[in-house]
DNA sequence: GCGCTATGTTACTGACGAGTAGCATCGGAC
DNA sequence: GTCCGATGCTACTCGTCAGTAACATAGCGC
């Protein structure tokens, strides 16, 4: 029985799956591991942590699963390692945008602005963050916690300062603040084009400043 | 002889499982039906839609799997059920906080306030509409886009009429307030007690009406 | 009383997918 | 040129869990 052959094409050719790299030639280990964080958060992103294979990701990096392995200890580790990357981008950059100012209207407008790029940049990475099929895992739950927390703690302050209010309560307008950016920024990218990013940022930045009442 | 003994120490020892309804006696069809949706809702919200176990959902009803493939003919359709069943829920309370006045402050103010009490009833089904681990199932997408729709397109009318802009824009700031009343409730209930709801909700009215510059 | 069907049970199958064992080979060092 | 370790592959194991087949009995209609 020719069992060599039985894989149908496998030996001479790989159909060509998807945009899976070709299984060019070997890569020195920093780079091979780069090159899977890139392959594996774009799997995430689009099939969520449950319907993304570990063949999947290995495919789609032009590799096979072990190697995934010598990498990423496991499946578990590989998704935390992209989470981790993507929140601390977050939170870097909502920390720089309320620090660029003093101004607090200007730093509203520029965290809501943050949450606008963040989720419309490369990657669409911010599902890890704010769509995340894994949230009952722990250590998914915790960090994710941890972006808000941080994010809230930078917003918090200025609202503190300016509002009048305890801390207790700044801490939850901020979150609101927070969801507000975060439903709306993650509505808009879903909706085409209906409303231009900057317009979207304005409309929003004034209902928070000036409020319903007076957004005409 | 003792026969109804026999299952008694269910062999020597299963050991008598969390809170799983002892397996009393038969029931009509439509009441066990109920009694799964229960069971399988406190499951499901416990666990996440992938760790929850239809094993578990028996024995968390005091009945055995097959019983619960009597009554739904997968896993998902069960979950679909629940899942209809409270957006269903959330949708008609906002669409009546909406229509009992004509005041547009006091419309917020319902809304805002409707998005707690859901958050905080009775076996947490919000849950499953606003933290699933099983979005990228399209037939929960878009029971929770259609969710999300229906809330915004009762707001956005207000606010188009009360604003000054057009349609398309309104929804945009109708999603925001959404977000900003669906995450600040979540938060809220996760952090204990440090503001009460009244005045939570007093807060993000407050906020969402006159904005931050007038917060205090 | 007596069967008949609703309701229920135990114990299995079959698919799937993470993780691994063991073999192949590329290419730099000398 | 040839040795050898780093890099990679094929092909498997093994646990899990949705869904099912085959069998058991409670209790209503008569």
């Amino acid at each position: 029985m020719p069992r060599a052959q039985s894989r149908a094409g496998a030996r001479p050719g790989v159909p060509a799956k998807r945009a899976a790299t070709p299984r060019g030639g070997r890569l020195p280990r920093t780079a091979r591991r780069a090159q899977l964080l890139t392959a594996a958060l774009e799997v995430f992103v689009q099939q969520g942590y449950h319907a993304a294979l570990m063949d999947d990701i290995a495919e789609h990096a032009g590799v096979s699963k072990p190697v995934l392995y010598q990498h990423f200890p496991s499946k578990l580790e590989l998704y935390l390692a992209l989470l981790d990357q993507t929140v601390e981008d977050l939170e870097r950059r909502v920390r720089e945008a309320i620090e660029t100012t003093s101004d607090n209207r200007e730093r509203v407008r520029g965290a809501i602005t943050t949450y606008f790029d963040f989720v419309d940049s490369e990657g669409a990475a911010y599902r890890l963050v704010f769509e995340s099929d894994l949230r009952n895992e722990p250590a998914v739950r915790e960090r994710v916690e941890k972006a808000l927390d941080s994010v809230v703690a930078a917003i918090a302050d200025t609202i503190a300062a300016g509002a009048g209010v305890d801390a207790a309560e700044a801490r939850l307008l901020s979150v609101g603040l927070a969801g507000l950016a975060e439903v709306s920024a993650r509505w808009w990218l879903a909706s085409g084009d209906s409303v231009s990013k900057e317009r979207a940022v304005e409309l929003l930045v004034s209902l928070a400043w000036r409020g319903l009442a007076k957004t005409r």
